[in-house]
DNA sequence: GTCAGCATAGAACGACGTTCGGTCCGATGT
DNA sequence: ACATCGGACCGAACGTCGTTCTATGCTGAC
């Protein structure tokens, strides 16, 4: 009934993680003599994984495509990885990670709120460039390593507001759920890849869009008329920030409550 | 270059649509005579796509399943529908008309964000018990004819407050994000089926992340520590609509600096 | 020099979405 | 009454995917 063959590597991260480099000698010999087998390492195989994800999507992240970019197997990314899901999750949480690092330490404004409107567009400047990332982190994100110091990061800076526990958790959670959803939402767009790299603004995407709002009844759908102008005119970054500015002022609103 | 085979339905829709039923005299003789050949439907089709999504969750929406119970072929569903993402699109707007259907009329409170909040959270509940409806709904919603009728339903609500179109189209967007992003991201924790029908408030689940947040280190942690409790006793739907009220705080906030 | 076991390789497997040539059967024309 | 036509349906076949399995190269310990 159980499993025949032990996994050799598993979720929860045993403490005989597979070393990364720390291999001179051998590299430089290998530069001259071809070798057959190549030699890989975790970091290399989520660092490859990312920089497919990022160039081709999601749909291209193939254990095969990824096995030819490593020099090697199929079967040996199984060594580190024992299954997409996970490598894709570790790929999303080696990005997060990136987030952080250079967002770090410069959560120190007056206003606990602005540290906090800080930390939500570096994120989502990450994911909007990245639609493979927006689908995975959510539901996802509080099961991660870098996810969980995001999650704590937010909740530190909420925490300077004085509010009762109840009222912070649900702050933070209004947060990480709208940037994760907007981002996630936004993200999607860039379906066709117009073929010249120009990509003139994803103006065809938008076009196609806006001439079907154009066209949609005016007795039936006034409010879309209403705003059709703002919707031509959007900036998918600046109405992401309008909205996380309504929700800010809510809870501060509710904080001024808790502090008077 | 192009489709040597035109295929026989498009994205848009043409005028000559698979009729549905309409086949009395025809279906009283199969009932007699076994027949080998089975008559479907687009409703048929998408119904029953709906239900299997329901059941079994996403894997499980094989095309293969889907003819088994529809008792036909393979190759019969793509008279009605191009592709597997057409038609979990159809089955995704499917359910969004359906909730529409049923929260239609009841939206004529005096305060117009009491009619965003219901409607916010009808298709949250809709939603949160069918995860795979969440991750469809991203950047899609716009695009589905019954994704533009919530749109605008949203959009009407709010056109009462009297914010110029900007401010509107900005408070629509965020609700809307808010919401698909908040129901996705909690959708996907009913992982484990717990065979017997108990499921005792999917308490596996949540005791095992509530285990791994009780592990983490309190020095580096605060705010994880500090919101335990309620990350304990948290109702997912009550979490999301302390979030909800958050955000239209902040818009009725924005609504009086215009009115006044 | 030998040997254990770690790390790699790639063929094989089953399931998937999709395609394609064909078949059935009710409607139509004469 | 019969021939014909074409919309609706069928399922074998194809290529690709994630995953598994067995074989084998490589390296450090003794």
């Amino acid at each position: 009934m159980a499993d025949a063959r032990t996994p050799p590597r598993t979720r929860s991260g045993g403490p005989d993680r597979p070393r990364g480099g720390g291999r001179a000698g051998a590299a430089a010999r290998a530069a001259a003599t071809p070798r057959r087998r190549a030699s890989h390492s975790l970091e290399a195989v989520v660092s490859e994984a990312v920089a497919l994800l990022d160039e081709a999507g999601e749909s291209a992240m193939t254990f095969r495509a990824l096995a030819a970019r490593l020099g090697g197997g199929v079967g040996s990314i199984y060594w580190y990885v024992s299954s997409k899901d996970e490598l894709v999750d570790l790929a999303a949480d080696h990005v997060l990670g990136s987030v952080l690092a250079a967002t770090e330490g410069r959560t120190d404004a007056e206003d606990p709120l602005e540290d906090v409107r800080a930390t939500a567009v570096a994120f989502f400047d990450a994911v909007v460039v990245r639609p493979w990332l927006g689908a995975r982190f959510l539901g996802t994100t509080e099961q991660q390593p870098n996810g969980m110091l995001y999650y704590e990061r937010l909740g530190q800076q909420v925490m300077r507001l004085g509010m009762p526990p109840r009222q912070s958790f649900e702050a933070v959670s209004a947060v990480l759920g709208f940037v994760v959803g907007t981002a996630a939402d936004l993200g999607r767009q860039p379906a066709a890849p117009t073929k010249d790299g120009v990509v003139p603004e994803r103006d065809g995407d938008l076009g196609a869009a806006l001439a079907q709002w154009r066209a949609m009844d005016r007795q039936e759908f006034p409010f879309v008329h209403f705003i059709l102008d703002e919707f031509a005119a959007h900036d998918d970054g600046e109405q992401f920030r309008a909205g996380l500015d309504l929700l800010l002022a809510g809870i501060r609103l509710s904080a001024d409550r808790f502090r008077a």
